[in-house]
DNA sequence: TGGATATATGAAGAGTTCTGCAGATGTGCA
DNA sequence: TGCACATCTGCAGAACTCTTCATATATCCA
């Protein structure tokens, strides 16, 4: 066993250093890991998948999620802070869009694996 | 204007219908949310990130991720809880590798999609 | 202009999450 | 067997998150 510069125990100091020399940086690590956050509430990564297919105002997003469009409007906020989704307003409404290709990417990924778990265990479908 | 079942006003109804009829079951929702939600924490997506490449042991895993033992052992409890990663005890070591194809597709988009906006963005990077 | 509608916002409370601490478990070696 | 080491676990406090409520802003229409 080996002692590092901070005087912490390794095992393998060499992997160490090469998985340390890999690792992006920590804004990286902390800008990933938000966008990753933000897919992680149930009822977020819902309005984000309903956005997949084109925009829908406010009031159809609270409708299609069960979130009191006080919620909604909270949730949607959050999100345009990061940029994920983008608004056009007309009129009185507000029309939400997505506006992240990375985050699209990641929702259609993580759509196609819930389709094709359900294709080889559709009874953990819609229960 | 119109109202849905639950009384709710609705700007376009049909697209509502549509969007719900593709949307995947509350259960797929919550378990696609929880993995995000896994690799929304910085610290425990930097600990999956380290194990893209092979198996490291916990105090190895400390070092890299800066956490104290005791908050890596309970990161690496919770993403064994969810399959994410599994164990291979070797005498007194744990060695945790990645466990799940799909998060593993999910880092690797995500470091791939650091590195390019890096290569666009070079003053973005470990600043 | 005034009232109704659609959305946005701030504050506060309930609930959840993360970490450190202290102690438990299990392994290896003398 | 007894001690050191590596990891694990329960608990409790701090920090964060999400929702609701009340209110604000902005738009449309009569």
């Amino acid at each position: 066993m080996q002692l590092d510069s901070c005087n912490v125990r390794l095992v393998d100091p060499e992997r160490v250093a090469s998985v340390n020399a890999r690792m992006p940086g920590e804004e990286d690590i902390a800008d990933t890991a938000d966008v990753f956050g933000l897919l992680g509430d149930p009822r977020r990564l819902k309005l984000l998948v309903a956005l997949l297919d084109g925009e829908l105002c406010v009031c159809d997003l609270a409708a299609i999620t069960g979130l009191s469009e006080s919620a909604t409007s909270h949730a949607l906020r959050l999100l345009r802070a990061h940029r994920v989704v983008a608004v056009r307003r007309d009129g009185r409404n507000a029309f939400y869009r997505l506006d992240d290709a990375h985050v699209r990417m990641l929702l259609d990924l993580a759509v196609a694996h819930t389709e094709h778990t359900d294709a080889i265990h559709p009874e953990r479908s819609k229960g």
